[in-house]
DNA sequence: ATAACACTTGAACAGTTGCTCAAGTGTTCC
DNA sequence: GGAACACTTGAGCAACTGTTCAAGTGTTAT
């Protein structure tokens, strides 16, 4: 066999000579900040709540079954990182999801999740209310 | 002023009754699991770098100036939500962003962390090889 | 076979996060 | 005005996460 230099790897190191730089300094972490607040299950699960409309706390809360502190501490977090809406509508604060990057971002993350399996081509039939 | 029934949340408390429940059990929770992933600043600057074509771990190593190990980790934590290939190549492994869908995703969410400024309809665009 | 290279992995320790609880804020109703 | 309602917030503690280090695996070169 004769002496190859090396294919492997070498002939990319492109990236290592290139220093990647994004445009936007700090696009990156605002946008693993975002990941992080989606990335807990009963968070995401508030998002796909929201995103089927408007709700106030108390009703989140009693639809998980949830205490209300606990609701409210898991929306500060997404309201941090601006992933939700909020408005008072008298007594009560209504949420609801920021946008629809917001929307797609979760799309493809169950989407992604699902893979292999099913077919998901349409958001609201991820959702499924039963009576 | 008259006295009205409250409007603010109780019409709209469907959610309450309706149970939500998601098609397939357990999809939030594997969304989560990818968001978990990609909300840590290094693991993202990974995934984008990965985004311009495979690499070799000492490739990585080198180009982000972070240790061999440091990397190897984190690329196990991208591996474990199945999120980066992987092939071996001679002596080197390269990695890579599995699918579009991680692309997508990554995409989304630097779309949304630099939402108000600039035009970035553009995905390539969004990263700057400077020399 | 031995050595060198290119990673991978488990353990340990520090820093971070999420839930609970108790107290505080802002509206509305009386 | 005061009471009740609908949240919000800070502190405290247990559970989780990321990095480092040291040892281990698999491939290539000699």
């Amino acid at each position: 066999m004769p002496k190859l230099i090396d294919p492997a790897c070498a002939p990319q190191d492109h990236l290592a000579r290139q220093r990647v730089a994004l445009v936007r300094p700090g696009a990156i972490e605002r946008a693993a900040g975002i990941f992080r607040a989606m990335g807990d299950g009963p968070r995401l699960r508030l998002l796909t709540l929201l995103g089927q409309g408007e709700a106030c706390v108390t009703e989140i809360a009693t639809a998980e079954g949830e205490d209300l502190s606990t609701i409210s501490q898991r929306l500060r977090v997404l309201r941090n990182e601006g992933l939700v809406s909020r408005r008072r509508n008298g007594k009560h604060i209504l949420y609801g999801l920021a946008d629809q990057h917001v929307a797609d971002l979760v799309f493809n993350a169950l989407a992604h999740a699902s893979e292999g399996r099913a077919d998901l081509s349409r958001f609201p039939t991820l959702i499924t209310n039963k009576e």
